[in-house]
DNA sequence: CACTGCGTGTGTATAAGATACACACGGTGC
DNA sequence: GCACCGTGTGTATCTTATACACACGCAGTG
């Protein structure tokens, strides 16, 4: 069925599963199974060979389990996901209050970005709802606290914070996107990279994409050595927002004064 | 097996199918079927009842035709969807030149978000590689090309696109999120938005979240009523941007003189 | 005008995967 | 010692994607 859907009818068992009482009734026979093992070998599944890899029977073969098993402890394959995603998310990176502002939120971004890199199945799922999951709290609070100095609106705080994180899933996502494309060629990064780049050319060398051709042409899309170089892409971007927000609070200083 | 790896081992013939030479062999017999009509199905049935609906069965049956005849046309499902991507995602806006960089630059984000709000399910689309397709290209030309005057550098004015794009592709998957738990658990807009408000109350009041729930409480999840409000949500955010923007092109210029 | 080849649509078969259901087993508490 | 309940299993079913081989009919060729 539906799996998207399924999640969502069945999100108040994921909520359960989320923020469950850890106390397991523990009332009778050995619990070989758990639902945190289980999370663990699916992440461990995902992590090493992609979502499309991860299948029930998969994940019980990894703990010696049969497939059934795990439905003791999810109700569906959704739920599963919605905790692994949770749980790859894991605990925001602690943001030094002593540092201003704008390094906190550079921070805060480079952790994701780094998490994506670690679990970049996080980057395929078919989100199912909005993030309900502590972790994934915890994140948009960090990002919210790294703002709280700066005198910003709630509202504009979390217009902020949930613009940053568009931008860096969005980022993180097509950088994935061009990496996953590369291995299914079976070539390496900086080659598949000119490959695409072929590609490009091929189709637009007709004049109708003339600023990107340009682009192109110029190289821009071959990055540089490290993965990361990626991250460059959104840094001045980055900076600009951030510039801008710092001019908004000057500006706004100068009104109250 | 493999949807988005399939997607992707197959990327040739997505490109193919992309940018084919329109001029079918014709070689014989009556083509009832096409491409184009099973593309413009497929779309109505995901328009109408989610990605989660859309089967190669769905589309041919609506077409009058059995399953497998779509296999004449596509080698796969992925590669329909890619398809499918491009042709949803249509020709990006006409930006008038006229106007100055920044209000075309709103203007693309506002077209791009309406996009998504005519056809939801491309949010939840695994995507399986890189944007190829002509329409894909199209939008980030045109955002490219409302950034010509900026006087940024090429790198520069991908970066910001890019963001641009992250930014906006995400807040609309959040907000679609939502919405889709609202319709699942069968509520409108609003009430489940106080549901969703109700439920991270319940768990927010520990007070490990300080700052998302004092804004959870001061009602900012609330959306206001249309649901463009939600766009709102990344006016201020993206006003800074284009502030910071703004502000690095004036100092440059000042540098430079 | 009969022939042959290819493009088009179909029917059948397979395989993977999720998940419902009923059962076996073994401690736990009485 | 016994009834119960939680845990794991085996089997069955359903949905889907997709491979394969075949039927059909028009196009151009003799």
């Amino acid at each position: 069925m539906a799996t998207t859907r399924g999640s969502n009818e069945k999100s108040g068992s994921s909520l359960d599963l989320l923020w469950g009482d850890r106390t397991k009734p523990q009332r009778s026979a050995r619990p070989g199974l758990s639902a945190e093992r289980i999370v663990a070998a699916a992440i461990e599944l995902a992590d090493a060979e992609g979502l499309d890899a991860l299948s029930m029977q998969r994940v019980a073969n990894m703990l010696d389990f049969t497939t059934m098993s795990i439905y003791r402890y999810f109700p569906g394959k959704s739920q599963l996901i919605d905790v692994m995603m949770d749980t790859a998310a894991g605990s925001p990176p602690d943001l030094p209050e002593a540092a201003g502002w704008r390094e906190r939120v550079e921070l805060w971004m480079a952790a994701l970005w780094d998490r994506y890199q670690q679990h970049p199945w996080m980057l395929q799922v078919q989100v199912s709802g909005p993030p309900v999951g502590p972790n994934q709290l915890a994140w948009l609070e960090a990002a919210l606290r790294s703002l709280r100095d700066t005198g910003l609106t709630h509202n504009e705080m979390l217009s902020v914070s949930l613009f940053l994180n568009g931008a860096v899933t969005g980022l993180a996502r097509l950088t994935s996107d061009v990496a996953h494309a590369a291995a299914a060629i079976g070539v390496d990064q900086r080659d598949m990279n000119s490959e695409y780049v072929q590609t490009l050319e091929r189709v637009l060398d007709s004049e109708r994409f003339p600023t990107l051709s340009a682009i192109v042409a110029a190289g821009a899309f071959q990055p540089g050595d490290a993965p990361d170089s990626d991250t460059r892409g959104f840094s001045f971007a980055l900076r600009r927002l951030l510039d801008g927000i710092e001019g908004y609070l000057e500006e706004r200083a100068d009104q109250h004064r």
